[in-house]
DNA sequence: GCTTGAAAATGAACATTGTTCAAGAAGAAT
DNA sequence: ATTCTTCTTGAACAATGTTCATTTTCAAGC
């Protein structure tokens, strides 16, 4: 992205650009302003019925966001400030509410382990998931071959919920 | 990294960077060659004896790695090349080379299985723990805090490993 | 309708940085 | 010493983020 492409593209001047968004950064982070938003809409659009069927389609839903996305979340996670400025602490609160909603039905399946317990193992896996799904959408160095990543990404949730003691058949 | 620092750094000049790198993509590239090499280096270094103990000692030094090389390993894995040039084939072979050490080790855990399906098991298991790591050492969007990130990794492949069928008490 | 003052828009000019290449320096061969 | 090859240089160019004096717009007041 380049701030002369966004001006033509607006049919505004380059000044004007730079009005509205003060700098490059600030340009980048409107851009991942939406992208955050537009993934936490995703992810909440998956039903809440059953808890592990939750798991599942949020781990697909964020695979089907990043297969159609993939520069915006390149952007919203590999995004640098320049100067070393401070990250925008809204974009950060965006993205831990998204993280977050691996936490309600992670709960609901582990009633009785300590819930900031809990949190961390939603973190660890949304993490998790996020490396498989990352990694395994470059075209280089494929970790898993794109096509195979549905049904692997969802193997990989069901082993590591049987590794938290959570089986399919109850 | 900039041309010209590294010009000055190496006391020459501008045209004799060129002449070496061809341009800025093989100065980058040579980095990230010498980066792999010295992750694979170092998680070849973990010793070999009992392969869970050898797991975890691979997610422990590719923490190691990931903190003290934290902008090498972005610029392996972050790095795009000019103009949609293909990613270079070494690279990608040396960074599958260090991905197949987890191979050894899930072998022997799991000698019942079919081979292709631990390889790519362990490249799963590979691409959660560098998804961990990644967004857990970004000071921003903190997935899982820092302090916390080691033992919390341990954990993480603990579980990965239960949900496998594999039990620290045999 | 004209004047005026604030606000917004403009784009030329500047700074940084990757890139090229003609000119020069260094060295080897005869 | 001459010539040829190779390497080195850094000025100049291209692309791109950034600034800011100037211009335009426009609403308010008369």
């Amino acid at each position: 992205m380049k701030v002369r492409d966004v001006a033509e593209a607006t049919g505004c001047s380059i000044g004007s650009v730079y009005n509205e968004f003060g700098d490059f950064d600030g340009l980048i982070l409107t851009v991942n302003r939406e992208t955050v938003q537009a993934l936490t809409a995703r992810l909440k659009a998956v039903p809440a019925g059953d808890p592990l069927r939750q798991l599942h389609g949020l781990a697909e839903a964020y695979l089907g966001f990043a297969t159609e996305h993939a520069n915006l979340l390149r952007s919203l996670f590999e995004h640098r400030m320049e100067d070393d400025r401070p990250f925008p602490e809204d974009i950060l609160a965006m993205v831990m509410d998204a993280f977050a909603l691996m936490h309600a039905p992670l709960v609901r399946l582990l009633p009785d382990r300590d819930p900031d317990d809990v949190a961390l193992l939603s973190r660890m896996m949304f993490s998790a998931v996020h490396g498989i799904i990352s990694l395994g959408l470059e075209e280089r160095m494929v970790a898993v071959p794109p096509e195979k990543l549905r049904e692997r990404l969802a193997q990989f949730v069901d082993t590591h919920l049987a590794g938290l003691g959570i089986t399919r058949d109850v």
